[in-house]
DNA sequence: TTGACAGGTGAACACTTGTTCACCTATAAT
DNA sequence: ATTATAGGTGAACAAGTGTTCACCTGTCAA
């Protein structure tokens, strides 16, 4: 029942992208008196389910749009009681540090595929003025956009792919560093 | 000027997890009545920046937890006017179906580097009862859990590693799927 | 049979909510 | 010099806010 009733929240705050009120939750879970909500959601704050904020609000706890992790694939799922116990993360927290200067772009090509970059996998980037020898950056060489590895020699900058069949480029003219890659997410 | 007052209640939303209510929006900006910053939400709405429920109260648009999305990465960036037309996207929505059976979980091994998947790389799964053949699937197989692919000879499953260095595995006694892997994550 | 208690109702509290109105500047255009 | 306009103040409105109180069940244990 309480599962229920969880849901019902949990789907309210997806729709509209904030928390009910108590009058909104007592329609929603089709109570009569605002009270029996607060009885409620106090029982969800000590469950960690939900939070309250300073004026009262209710606030939604980072099971919210997280997800259970677990320690490695060899060490299979929990238990339902290990459960309770394990961390969530937050995509979004997780792969995004600077809001404003990071893109996602979609990778063609298998240049990179030593490194574990397909064609079709997403790269998040974030874009930068620095040259960060040794990772794996969106560069323009001579007017053209690539993901290679940096890498320097003497005072020159190259790029190196992740693949035998491709050559290291020099730029003939330039060579701009516009984004270092912060993440590869592939979707199936 | 603007951009400072989107910044402030940007960070509200952050720290907070929820809008601001008009109130205080008042004594983050600084303003002496809620009117002036009743006409300031108004033209935020009308410049998509936030929106307004059915009670008129604030709520986040897109822009909240959204990165912008480039096509390609030889497309190289958008300047500041394709800026405002760029998608969007949120890694949550983007990567976890259902929420209840999703997990995440850390790789360890090489045995399915030639499916791009590396070391430390972080996979997201989702518990299944089916045999999705020809995928990448979580399974335990006489008691231990692999990452592998999951194929099919006559009427029996076995695991297939995407690694040469590694055979196929037959189960001995049980192959049990219990996950499928819809996504990997690697962050650099 | 009694008492405790979880879970619900319904009314009341002070306060905040979004919204509207009349009014007050400055700045810019005519 | 006059008029419009963008952006602010301050007071008022009904409605909704979180919270508290007294009260009413049914269920379960002693």
């Amino acid at each position: 029942m309480i599962e229920n009733y969880k849901n019902k929240i949990l789907s309210f705050y997806k729709k509209n992208r904030r928390m009910p009120s108590y009058g909104e939750i007592m329609k929603l879970l089709s109570f009569q008196s605002r009270n029996a909500v607060y009885k409620l959601v106090n029982k969800l704050v000590d469950e960690d389910f939900v939070g309250k904020d300073s004026t009262g609000r209710i606030i939604p706890k980072k099971i919210f749009g997280e997800v259970k992790m677990i320690g490695l694939v060899q060490a299979g799922f929990p238990s339902p009681a290990e459960e309770e116990l394990s961390d969530t993360m937050n995509f979004d927290e997780y792969l995004i540090g600077n809001k404003e200067a990071t893109y996602i772009m979609r990778v063609k090509g298998d240049s990179m595929i030593d490194a574990g970059i397909c064609e079709g996998d997403m790269v998040v980037v974030e874009r930068t003025n620095t040259f960060p020898v040794g990772k794996i950056v969106i560069a323009s060489v001579d007017g053209e956009w690539t993901i290679k590895y940096l890498r320097k020699r003497g005072d020159t900058y190259y790029l190196e792919p992740a693949n035998k069949d491709y050559d290291t480029i020099y730029a003939e003219n330039e060579l701009k560093v516009e984004a270092v890659v912060k993440a590869v997410v592939r979707k199936y």
